[in-house]
DNA sequence: ATATAACCGAGACGGTACGTCACGTCTTCAC
DNA sequence: GTGAAGACGTGACGTACCGTCTCGGTTATAT
């Protein structure tokens, strides 16, 4: 099924077609087995048409990442007033979707795809997990809810969660239960 | 110049050939990069020696991390009674090595190596951080030096340490002086 | 020097330099030790288009055959009418041709790879020694010059002329003089 | 199952067991698809024990045939003194043999070794089809059964009608009943 | 209204590396 | 000192993808 073509500018079923197909892929049998041919075959798209747009196969794969393909939005701070919840609340999220086999297969990946590209680890980091947001809640909550001292270092907080997570996405560890309240404990105290 | 034979017996000058050739190639070209002929090649050796005990090429890497070709076997932690000290030098050590370039390159190719083989991912756990010594010490610091509460999960105290330096070296951010400490300070409370 | 791209067509350059760099090498080493390798080398193209086009080395030899690269298109049959002297010229250029060093060598190469190729074995008999011509002018030249009778087995008659020059290559026995002559006396009586 | 260890002179079953394990590998697969190793394999050997006592798998084909491993020693020409009628019975069996698939396939083969190997191709000649009896013969029938004038060309007679069988195996065409019959006739006349 | 030019699908091309097979040499050890 | 076993360096196999390059065909825009 030939996608309909739109003439000398971009087309953007094209595009999308080949986003998909990326993301399938990667789901479907990780980053590295990967191919560019694969991807050209899957999204019934000449090759040269992903070529046209990007320069190799990790920036596919940002794009995928910055368009929410890979990994479900909800991994979204919540905002309730009670910055201790709503930490909980999101790690906790973040550590279900790694219990699936489909979540930590992914993450694993994509952690691969960022260890070649540079782009896919910058999006990786802030599209992703909101770094940026998540330490200026941390900043916002210093002095409030949690046991936070002034001058904490708060980027290096959200390191340490966020390091965390990719930690136990390479080791292949099965998630426990309390995993995320036991990781919140450790870095912010209890 | 061809190694010397020594019969129906495993050749342990190949074998050494084969893992320092690995070393080698990884610290110039990278993880990616690394082929099955390069290191057949280097190591003056040919690919079947290769294939007949190992696997792939991440199974290759893995030995080489546990015979620490690739990561100095400095990073250990040092034993001089005050643990807040000798984590802090411990630290200090890595975020050194991850400042050099060459020591960037190459954790972030153990890290994609990682991400793709089981095996790697497993050593370069345990044998390059000695993560266990690591909780162990943290227990035993527990009502002593730092203000680490008599329950405090150490596991996840560890993995927010080394998940920090691993994140920090996928995101190729830039070592500043301070680093290491702060992270500790955010870590282990100050 | 790569050779001039032409797209999504075959390249008639590649199919070219591919069937002359198997002439030469059989005519250089012999069929055995060819290999698609070499033969890619030599033709400056990439393996694929070799195995794209042809299934086995076997196949592109029998297309070198097929377009006349391997053994000259000069024996062909005389038409003077006298049929028996046709014969003896035709016999003759193909003993001489048996006589040179390079010649023996390439026919005994083809008789190799006639024996594990079919199509190379079809090739040698009628594109190479035109059999079809031939016992068609044996039967012409039934009850005229030579002694054969009205219902004379032609087909028999022409492998076995052909037959006896295989095995002449086969055996490596060097070709006499009146070699020619001889087995034509032998076989058509004299 | 290991075989008897004989101490240090050469071991006749050993050689035994090579040689059956190349005649059953030839018969099953072809000449060309026979390997040392598979050799070694089958006779239970070591490869070494090959390569001392013969240089190649043409050597080893060639003791073969000379020990009639490969084709069977029936095809000897009769001696009932009606030599047309020795003659035909004899070409009759090697057709017959021609005609089995079993047959043909070693038939090719051996012509395939012979090519690249000329011990083979001696051996093939007089040991297999023991053309100089066969020749002998034929000037012993010279003015008694057949019409053959004194000074037939006997020598080359032998070479047509053993080039033929030869031609006809290398062409794969099916061997028709008549086939034998027609040959002699082609060559000795009728 | 028509040419132009960028885009599209397809896929052939010269290459690199893959993982496997067999080669012929060599070494160990049991008999 | 022969023979089974099998590791070794070498080299070819046939396959998978790479990134580049036409090709023929569409279609929006600039003449």
């Amino acid at each position: 099924m030939p996608l309909p073509r739109s003439g000398p500018v971009r087309s953007e079923a094209a595009r999308l077609s080949i986003l998909e197909a990326t993301a399938a892929l990667i789901a479907e049998r990780g980053y590295d087995h990967l191919t560019m041919e694969g991807i050209a075959a899957r999204a019934g798209v000449g090759k040269q048409t992903i070529y046209r747009w990007w320069p190799s196969k990790g920036a596919v794969t940002a794009e995928c990442l910055f368009e929410g393909m890979l990994v479900p939005g909800r991994f979204q701070l919540p905002h309730t007033g009670d910055v201790r919840r709503d930490l909980a609340s999101w790690l906790g999220e973040i550590f279900g979707y790694l219990g699936s086999e489909q979540g930590e297969s992914i993450l694993r990946s994509l952690i691969g795809a960022a260890a070649e590209n540079a782009d896919v680890g910058r999006r990786l980091r802030d599209a992703l997990f909101r770094a940026d947001s998540l330490s200026a809640r941390l900043t916002a909550a210093i002095g409030t809810t949690s046991n936070l001292p002034p001058d904490a270092p708060v980027e290096e907080l959200a390191e340490a969660l966020i390091g965390a997570v990719l930690l136990r996405a390479l080791s292949r560890e099965p998630v426990a239960p309390g995993d995320a309240e036991r990781l919140l404990d450790a870095v912010l105290g209890r």
